[in-house]
RNA sequence: UGGGGUAUGGCCAAGCGGUAAGGCAACGGUUUUUGGUACCGUUAUUCGGGGGUUCGAAUCCCUCUACCCCAUCCA
């Protein structure tokens, strides 16, 4: 758990001090329709995530109530996700199929109290009962039925008497309601197909709105936890469970917001596109964001959880940078993996001085890696480097070989270019070079500065490799579609060569291929005889970068116009108000407007002023807090008074008390709604302003702080607030802030 | 246009009236036989805009703006 928690958590904690539960328990509830992908293991993160910090459960559930979507394959995908991630839903996996007769019971139950009936418009008929976002919709004539008519109905759609679409149960509640959700919901639809669990007993499935939360409850779920898209069927729950009296313990609803990843697509149906369209080569392509991708890809469970963790979880839509993540794999397998040799694009290099043959021993792990192991590198007069590796016309900054520049072959000698031999067309195709026998790594004495060492394997030894590189699937930052994927998402190289240990030895099925970047030995792909490595990610690159740097235009600055609305014409009645409070009681035209456009603000202003005439100290303290108040309540709701917040006013403009404390006293007259000079009295409240007395608080607050005294003399005045808010704590909030303000600007003068 | 949400650096994200956390990215430097890693440093006088309240506002009030979700017999 990272340092400062998450709302979700701080709900849950609050919900466990409270007492309103014993224990947490949430659930990870996907439908089997389609493979889980990264945004599902956020989810998992989250769910099972909370149920581990707080020493609860989570349930794996599967929803699955739409059979004609739905599949057993699926089911096994979910689980090997959470499985891998490494999270345990202990012996038992639910199903929201496994519900149907309880969930059935229910919905009887609900048509027993005239809450629900069945309604026999046609799809068409019912999208256009609806009404639209602006206008209510209506109710459909078949809403009159009788609850025994109801129910002989359902019954006999139970039974698949009717054909698909004939009817459907809906619950009673609003068609005129603001939130179109909650317009006569859908309960169960007909649908006289296969469910691939629950067989053909059925011919009624229920909807997700009336599944879900029942299932929540049965389960003994406490929170659910979802996306933000179900906060319009947040209503539903709520109703569904309160209509059915099911709230001793119930479960209530929490929305976060979904993962984006940029240059992504993260929707089921986008996927799925991709996987039967062939342009991927299946649910597990490694170049997919599911889980079964990046497992193929070869990341780790761990660097996906520490991902999930490093995004946060917040309800602002976002889109977090690709970038996060493949910092999270390269940091997660830069401590865990041997370092290897591997040549991708071989150029050869033949070495004129050396004879023979030898086996340099090589450390697997570089020297700030704590892990042990090395292998034999055999070397000989051949080898093969990489092409990029040699230039003939160098940039200045170039750090590898070149005719005049000598370089290091890694864990061996440097070596230096004699000559250069090319085809008819002006390719490349070998080097001829001098090694330095003196220069062998470890034992160097031949004096000779190299800028860098490169890869290279004995040409002799090498194995011959198919290595997979994949880049991201999409170019776009924000994909749409098949229009977006990038031609070159996959590269296959048949031929690159490797030292011999990695396929002999077989150290580890990832490595990092020095200079290159992370590589696993393909789960399905890999044989002996035809090894194959996907390409998990590139090691940072500052070279490549810095080479296209020149390229690079600068980016055209989008300024954000703000564009201002008009602001509401006042009424005659408002206006009437407002020329009153600014020219009569002088407010100034901000509060004059919040009071004069407020109906229960003005009303509650006025009955103040009735108590004490001070109208500007009135004005803002109810324009202001009260209106707070005022937002969800009403008047005769609140448990103080206007006469009470007169009072308090009153004790502000005497200097009894300062507006801080004035604060502090209306919270407490809106929990209690005890008067404020009893509230004053009782806590001894009454304002500071004896210089003698603040003053040697100030002294103590000085001295303890040295080091924001210098930076405040040093120039940084915002730490003249730190100070006046020290002494303020000090004091209980009591000191007069001004008194303080001004003595400490002094002292520290 | 009705309802429900959300706005803090290039990307995430803490913060809940008293010094604008942290991570990624970027840039500079040190170490380095990986142009990797590690380490050090730089990067928001300002929190979507404008007003107001307050000694003091990212935090409270008013207002405007932008974006997301809702009119599947999907979940």
């Amino acid at each position: 758990m990272s340092e400062s928690k998450d709302f979700l958590r701080t709900i849950v904690e609050e919900d466990l001090k409270s007492g309103k539960y014993n224990e947490v328990h949430t659930r990870f509830p996907p439908e089997p329709n389609g493979f889980p992908h990264i945004g599902h293991a956020k989810s998992i993160c989250i769910n099972f995530g909370i149920a581990e910090d707080y020493h609860g459960h989570c349930n794996l559930r599967m929803d699955d109530t739409d059979p004609t979507k739905e599949d057993t394959k699926y089911v096994e995908a979910l689980k090997d996700a959470v499985e891998w991630l490494g999270f345990d839903w202990g012996n038992h996996v639910y199903y929201t199929s496994d519900y149907f007769p309880r969930l059935y019971d229910y919905a009887v139950e609900l048509i027993k109290m005239g809450k629900a009936y069945v309604d026999s418009l046609n799809e068409e008929e019912i999208r256009e009962y609806r009404g639209t976002v602006t206008e209510p919709g209506r109710r459909s004539k078949y809403a009159d039925r009788t609850i025994e008519e109801n129910l002989d109905l359902f019954e006999r759609m139970k039974k698949g008497e009717f054909k698909d679409g004939e009817h459907v149960l809906r619950a009673k509640i609003d068609m005129s309601a603001a939130n179109m959700k909650m317009r006569d919901p859908l309960l169960y639809r007909i649908r006289n197909v296969h469910h691939y669990r629950a067989g053909d007993t059925w011919h009624v499935y229920p909807m997700y709105d009336f599944a879900h939360c029942l299932s929540d409850y049965m389960e003994g779920i406490t929170h659910s936890i979802c996306t933000l898209e179900f906060e319009n069927n947040r209503d539903i729950y709520d109703w569904v469970l309160n209509t059915l009296g099911l709230n001793s313990t119930r479960p209530y609803q929490h929305e976060f917001a979904r993962l984006g990843i940029n240059y992504t697509v993260m929707s089921k149906r986008k996927l799925l596109e991709l996987v039967e369209g062939g342009q991927v080569d299946g649910w597990d392509d490694p170049r997919m964001p599911t889980i079964a991708g990046y497992k193929r890809r070869g990341y780790t469970p761990e660097s996906i959880l520490n991902f999930c963790d490093t995004i946060g979880i917040a309800k602002a839509n976002s889109m977090v940078d690709v970038a996060q993540l493949e910092f999270c794999i390269r940091d997660d397998l830069n401590t865990k993996v041997p370092r290897v040799l591997c040549v991708l694009d071989p150029l050869k290099v033949r070495i004129e001085n050396y004879e023979g043959s030898e086996e340099i021993d090589a450390p697997y792990y570089p020297h700030d890696v704590p892990k042990e192991g090395s292998r034999k590198l055999p070397f000989s007069k051949e080898i093969y480097i990489e092409r990029d590796d040699f230039m003939e016309n160098p940039p200045k900054d170039y750090y590898r070989l070149t005719p005049e520049q000598p370089v290091r072959l890694r864990h061996a000698y440097i070596i230096t270019c004699k000559e250069v031999i090319k085809d008819a067309n002006g390719n490349i195709v070998e080097i001829k070079a001098e090694y330095h026998p003196d220069s062998k790594s470890g034992s160097d004495s031949s004096g000779i500065k190299v800028k860098s060492a490169i890869q290279w394997v004995d040409a002799k030894t090498a194995k011959s490799i198919e290595v997979r590189l994949y880049d991201r699937l999409f170019s776009s930052e924000a994909p749409e579609g098949l229009e977006d994927l990038n031609p070159n998402s996959l590269q296959v190289i048949n031929n690159a060569l490797i030292e011999p240990a990695v396929i002999t030895e077989k150290p580890d099925e990832r490595f990092q291929f020095e200079r290159q970047g992370y590589f696993y030995a393909d789960p399905i792909d890999y044989s002996d005889e035809h090894p194959v490595f996907n390409k998990i990610v590139g090691l940072k690159d500052s070279w490549s970068k810095k080479a296209k740097v020149i390229k690079s235009e600068p980016k055209p600055q989008t300024k954000k116009v703000q564009v201002d609305g008009e602001i509401a014409p006042m009424s005659e009645a408002e206006e009437a108000r407002f020329n009153k409070y600014t020219i009569e009681l002088k407010l100034n035209s901000e509060v004059a407007n919040t009071l004069a456009r407020d109906e229960k603000l003005f009303h509650f202003y006025e009955e103040a002023l009735l108590t004490l005439n001070s109208p500007i100290s009135i004005a803002n303290i109810v324009a202001n807090e009260v209106a707070r108040e005022l937002k969800e309540k009403q008047i005769d709701e609140l448990k103080f008074t206007a006469t009470q917040i007169a009072q308090l006013v009153k004790m502000v403009d005497d200097e009894t008390i300062s507006n801080k404390i004035a604060k502090q006293v209306f919270e407490e007259m809106i929990e209690s709604g005890e008067n404020p000079t009893q509230i004053v009295e009782a806590k001894g409240l009454i304002q500071i302003s004896d210089p003698a007395i603040i003053s040697p608080i100030i002294d103590e607050v000085i001295a303890k702080n040295p080091d924001n005294v210098a930076k405040f003399k040093a120039g940084n005045s915002k730490l003249l607030g730190f100070f006046v808010g020290q002494v303020l704590k000090s004091t209980g909030g009591k000191a007069n802030p001004q008194v303080v303000n001004e003595l400490v600007a002094k002292k520290l003068k």
